[in-house]
DNA sequence: ATCAATTTATTTTTAAAACTTATAAAAGGC
DNA sequence: GCCTTTTATAAGTTTTAAAAATAAATTGAT
């Protein structure tokens, strides 16, 4: 039994007619007739009784008519949605975003990528840093943005850009003069932090102890957005991504950059080797669209 | 999209391996390279990320891989029912017969309809005569048992045998001495029929006004069994048809062959001219196996 | 790093199947 | 009874599918 046989056999069926049935399948006459012996041959019996006058179905005929139908129904829609998955016209994606980038930068990303593909749903998981890398290799999403991660085992990362560590201060703080901040300087402030486990936050202190220093910690928080405010209304100083800055400027904090060290780390595309169609377009559309802030 | 591809998909998703696959499908290699290369054509995309040394599902084949099991065991099981229904291991059958030929005749020709058949579900709808003959216009049986319809329509007689009635007498009557009866002495009794609209009542009632004679009636039944206890309980006379000979006997009446004039009317099968496997079977099974009941 | 072994891809050839045109046969209507 | 309509059959052509042979690529071993 074919795909081809069972529409023969619903054609035939559902106009009672060779020649009707022919134009509806664009099939001469003969190759028709042909098809619906071959499919009563495979299945063992007639299906339709036809005379040069008229045809009807055979009880048999008759009880195969709706499970045909439904058959070849959802035969149609597998292939269809198939078909709208790789021309995008259909689709899911989950994405985790650590997130100062899921704040920051994905939104603007997720526009673009709405524009060409308005029918792909999307779900963004906004979580830590480590847990990006978790559900992207346990596949609870298909995509991760993250600090580039120092084992990457079978995943593949994609790099976005540089990401620089940048001071926050109050906007009271006479620091703001300054074009820019050595650590020194700022370490001397109170400062506020995102709470372990945050990477951020190891990511500091790693690359500070390197040099000696130390976060003077007075407040700790896991939100982006308390610290900003916490800075902004005065309580000390801190130091994010550079992607944080505009949003840390909204809250009404100023940021600075930092040296001595500088700190930087790339933000980049965290998959697997095998991707579908809707993820990487979204990979595309990221590669095309986040650039690295800065603070003009 | 053919059946073909989907079935060599299915085998190199479950086995991550062309080669095994191709032992599973008993094709060459080349064969299988071409069948997923063409059903992704078909659908516009990759399904198998496949190198020398390994073959996985790209997330879109990994969608289709559960619709595709679904949609080729649905394939396979309407194939192999309807198979099923051409060689007689599956199938329903429902026939109407009058309650004579119900009773009498029909479980024989039953049983040697189920040793050859044992899959095939019977349903027996024991009516009147005349609604035999509307549930087998109507297709709510396919089959029907009853006395030759004066006009067929389009449905078909096939004649099983020739029923002639015969006299139901009290074993304690006089009557018994007799090797036949002529109608004219029995109807000298008192006389106990079926009820109307039976078709039994409306023959003899017919039949004999051709002969100005009626019928004495002074007690009515719905059920031949009543009948033949009433005679048999010395309660009057009766006819019926001989299918009715040895129920009459089990009851405890006597059965008398009836003269002047002899009525008779044929008994057969009434059926659609498209049959079901199944009813065809029966059919062939009842021509073989039902015959004229006689008194010996 | 090179080579052997394994696995998929490609090419070529052959066979089969499916389709079309032409023709035949059958059944209802005039 | 003949004509028209409709399905069946036959023959030839094209297309498709399969297999054998070969190539290419990747991994693991030496």
């Amino acid at each position: 039994m074919t795909v081809k046989q069972l529409r023969a056999f619903l054609a035939v069926a559902q106009t009672l007619s060779f020649t009707q049935a022919c134009e509806r399948l664009h099939l001469s006459q003969p190759a028709l007739s042909l098809a619906i012996k071959g499919l009563e041959e495979s299945l063992g019996g007639k299906l339709l009784i036809r005379s040069t006058r008229s045809v009807r179905l055979t009880p048999e005929g008759e009880s195969l008519l709706p499970l045909a139908k439904h058959l070849l129904a959802q035969w149609d829609n597998t292939e269809e949605r198939l078909r709208q998955r790789f021309t995008l016209q259909l689709g899911r994606l989950s994405v985790a975003a650590m997130p100062a980038f899921a704040c920051n930068l994905l939104p603007a990303a997720l526009v673009k990528f709405r524009q060409q593909y308005p029918k792909i749903n999307i779900t963004v998981h906004d979580v830590i840093n480590e847990e990006v890398t978790e559900m992207v290799r346990s596949r609870q999403v298909e995509m991760g943005i993250a600090f580039s991660p120092e084992g990457t085992g079978s995943l593949l990362f994609t790099p976005l850009f540089e990401d620089h560590f940048v001071a926050v201060v109050p906007p009271t703080s006479k620091l703001i003069q300054s074009t820019q901040l050595a650590w020194s300087t700022l370490l001397s402030h109170d400062f506020i932090t995102l709470q372990r486990p945050s990477m951020v936050r190891r990511l500091l202190e790693q690359e500070l102890r390197k040099q000696h220093m130390e976060l003077p910690v007075a407040f700790e928080s896991h939100q982006l957005s308390t610290v900003g405010r916490m800075v902004a209304d005065g309580l000390g100083v801190s130091a994010v991504p550079s992607m944080c800055i505009r949003q840390m400027h909204e809250l009404g904090a100023r940021c600075i950059p930092l040296t001595a060290p500088a700190i930087s780390c790339r933000v980049g595309i965290l998959t697997h080797q095998e991707l579908s169609v809707a993820a990487h377009a979204l990979r595309t559309v990221l590669l095309k669209t986040v650039q690295a802030p800065s603070l003009t």
